[in-house]
DNA sequence: CTGAAAGCGCTTACAG
DNA sequence: CTGAAAGCGCTTACAG
């Protein structure tokens, strides 16, 4: 910086205005400064900036995984946003494993990054760490959260799967309906409860496959194909008299159709089947996959809104906004 | 900082030399400090550290896409072994513009990232920054790079795409190949090549499918779809005689299945069918898609072992590995 | 509109 | 093994 003023023949302190858009620099000096930034290739410090100013442009993202297409997508969206406001996302993976998802969050803390968007693990583990943290910096939570005190972006689940439930039924089938494993809070409930919700208000008796072990896994479709398989095995698809299969996630119907095949049904001609979610792939499956659209373009931006907001503007509210799904009807249902 | 050191009793210098993992402190030095550091909740400023040591602990990564599902589980598996190497990624996405890619590498310069993996866009646009840049920092291209004079990390493409060839051969059907959009470079030609050498070698015609329209798209299973439906409108099923389309990329192979279907033929059954890549999906499509294994957790890794490796350790040579792929046979041939 | 001065929180020789 | 001092590259009142 010193050699840009010396170039320039200015002082420090006006270079330093021209990189923080002070309104006050003639159209004269900008242009002096500019020329000598170019001849010289110069960038300020960001750790200079950061340690004066006490705050950072690095935005922490904390996911369970990065390649689940869901959040790999969510992932995706929020990089555009945060590049749009001149942020830099640091990305972590929790890995389903509290100890990590607590180093992620030390490491973001020690960083000062401007605020964090997690995705937290269910689990007790780092409630407390949260609790403290949640005092000294931006956290939003995305998709999922310990409890309704904070600041939230996800889905409206009771929506989505009621908008489901209501299409299936209008096709005169009655859906059984397949539930996450045990990781999503508060998604897995919700939809569950908006699952049952939707068929009583439809004067249907609502019917939830049973789980066999209700292990905290994130291998959807492994989970649902064994899940259908035990089910199928045991007379399911017999007794149950449901006409469609109604998954939670999209991963989980791909699951879910490789059962049913292996029990010689079609998916989508003999048994109906349904995701949520709305992955890129499902118009590849064989058959397309019918699903409700979760609004992630929506979900990103009002993360990233939420970090770059002035807390002021919040005057003490709590952030907490929920986006709706959106049917989409392809040829599996 | 200041703190600590006046809660234990101990002068800054000695605080710091505990963080820089000095050997040559007390046992009973070392707990006063951690001690101390508990109680006041006390984590390095990593701009302050970074500002005088001129490096950070940050690693830069650039990719076309964030949820393209290779780069997505690429991301992944870098960011275990950069958490294992106490490293963050800073994760950004050209999202195939030449200027955001450019703007995603100035950021990461202004922030002295420890080194940065990239995948860059198919273009000379950013040839000039890259050779300056990759003068003064340590950058790996990952997957794709722009000449033979750069440090790289990426496939086997001969060996791999041989592979395949001479299974299919051994299959007793002959491949047609259908090759990637005009993205990828220097794997789209090698992977070509290695199609028609493996042929040549043994005995055979290749047959490349034409492509009508050679635009750079990463939208892969929408390409091979309307390729393939080119090709088949034309007559190409016919008259090829090909028992198998062999195609650059398991996304490609999906939207090549859903183009055959539409002509009544049944993948895996009446036209073979083969990818590239083994992404996880492969496994519930149906059919099962055949595909190889590209070495992602080696692959991976080596990206993030150059970053963290001592510049004099290479000794001025290049650091180029390519990792061989793995036939995973399923339904689909 | 511009300049001189203090200070952000660390590390690193250097001296003890 | 520990301490006092200089300095990393910026920003921010403050004075002109």
């Amino acid at each position: 910086m010193n050699d840009v003023a010396a170039a320039a023949g200015l002082s420090r302190t006006t270079v330093s205005k021209f990189f923080n858009g002070s309104a006050t620099l003639k159209p004269d000096t900008r242009e002096k400064i500019e020329r000598a930034c170019r001849a010289l290739n110069y960038v300020p410090d960001l750790h200079a900036v950061s340690l004066v100013t006490g705050r950072s442009n690095l935005v922490g993202v904390v996911l369970p995984f990065i390649a689940e297409p869901f959040f790999g997508k969510v992932l995706q969206l929020m990089e555009r946003e945060a590049a749009a406001l001149g942020l830099q996302i640091v990305i972590q993976a929790s890995n389903n494993d509290t100890r990590r998802e607590a180093a992620a969050l030390m490491a973001l803390r020690a960083m000062k990054v401007h605020g964090i968007i997690l995705t937290p693990i269910e689990s007790n583990d780092n409630r407390a760490l949260l609790a403290s943290l949640q005092k000294e910096m931006r956290i939003v939570f995305l998709d999922s959260f310990m409890d309704e005190n904070c600041h939230f972006v996800m889905n409206d689940n009771h929506q989505s799967i009621g908008l489901m439930v209501n299409y299936l039924l209008s096709r005169n089938v009655r859906p059984a309906y397949l539930g996450t494993p045990r990781i999503a809070n508060p998604s897995r409930p919700e939809r569950m409860a908006g699952y049952i919700a939707a068929m009583k208000a439809a004067g249907e008796t609502p019917e939830v496959i049973p789980v066999a072990v209700d292990t905290p896994t994130w291998q959807f479709e492994a989970f649902a194909y064994e899940q259908l398989l035990n089910w199928c095995g045991q007379g399911g698809l017999r007794e149950s008299g449901a006409g469609a299969i109604m998954c939670t996630t999209d991963r989980m119907a791909f699951g879910a159709a490789k059962a049913l095949r292996k029990f010689g049904r079609h998916p989508g001609k003999d048994m109906l089947l349904a995701g949520h979610d709305n992955l890129d792939i499902c118009e590849y499956m064989d058959p397309q996959l019918t699903t409700v659209h979760q609004d992630i373009e929506r979900i990103s931006q009002a993360a990233m809104h939420f970090i770059q907001l002035d807390p002021a503007e919040l005057g003490g509210r709590l952030y907490q906004q929920r986006f709706a799904g959106r049917l989409v009807i392809r040829e599996s249902a």
